[in-house]
DNA sequence: TCCTTTCATCGATAGATATCGATATAATAT
DNA sequence: ATATTATATCGATATCTATCGATGAAAGGA
């Protein structure tokens, strides 16, 4: 994904392209939440986290943390998986990187 | 500002700081918008740049633009100076090395 | 089979946000 | 002074979002 390209601001300068700027505002909108910013920190010093312990660990009612989960899923900064009756999360590092990038990393 | 310590993800751990989940949610909360998104691209490939360009740039109306300007400046994110009847706009760098520190840069 | 546990989805609602036209403010020019 | 231009603010509105309780789905245990 190209970002910051080296441009003069005039009035003639093409704005960055929609879809990038969709794209990139829609990541960034994931972790706009306070906590979805706590849940994705959760995430980011473990391999993974059961689903059952984000409940356990946020005074929110299970559907509003499995909203803000999807949330996060849906912007492709996390990935789970089912085993048996848990279902497990964790980070997507690379889309982490992308976001970071695109600050400037 | 702490971010991201290593923790292990269990049921007894504690959720991030709620202070600093708030505050940098509302960093993040200024980039969710794909306009705002393309306001600072521009502005990171430049010095400073004056409203009126901002405004011929995007076709959204001088108002709506206003808006995100003020969204980015309450968020750190932007400084502003006024020179005569016109308004200039900047990047505050530390700010968005701060959020690129939080994800892990 | 029936019950329990785990998680996702649905439906509703209160509050936030993006957008605009109208208006205010402030500087400059005529 | 009056007009013009640039920017910010106000008020209204349509859409989006965070939250919850209720329900559904899927697995495991008694």
């Amino acid at each position: 994904m190209k970002t910051l390209p080296i441009l003069c601001c005039g009035p003639e300068t093409e704005p960055l392209d929609p879809a990038a700027s969709e794209t990139l505002a829609t990541r960034f909108r994931a972790l706009s939440d306070p906590t979805r910013v706590a849940i994705v920190n959760r995430l980011a010093s473990t391999e993974e986290c059961c689903v059952c312990d984000l409940n356990a660990a946020f005074e929110l009612s299970q559907p509003t943390i499995s909203h803000h989960l999807k949330v996060l899923r849906d912007a492709g900064l996390v990935e789970s998986s089912r085993r048996g009756t848990w279902a497990y999360y964790r980070l997507v590092p690379a889309a982490v990187g992308e976001l970071r990038h695109t600050l400037g990393g």
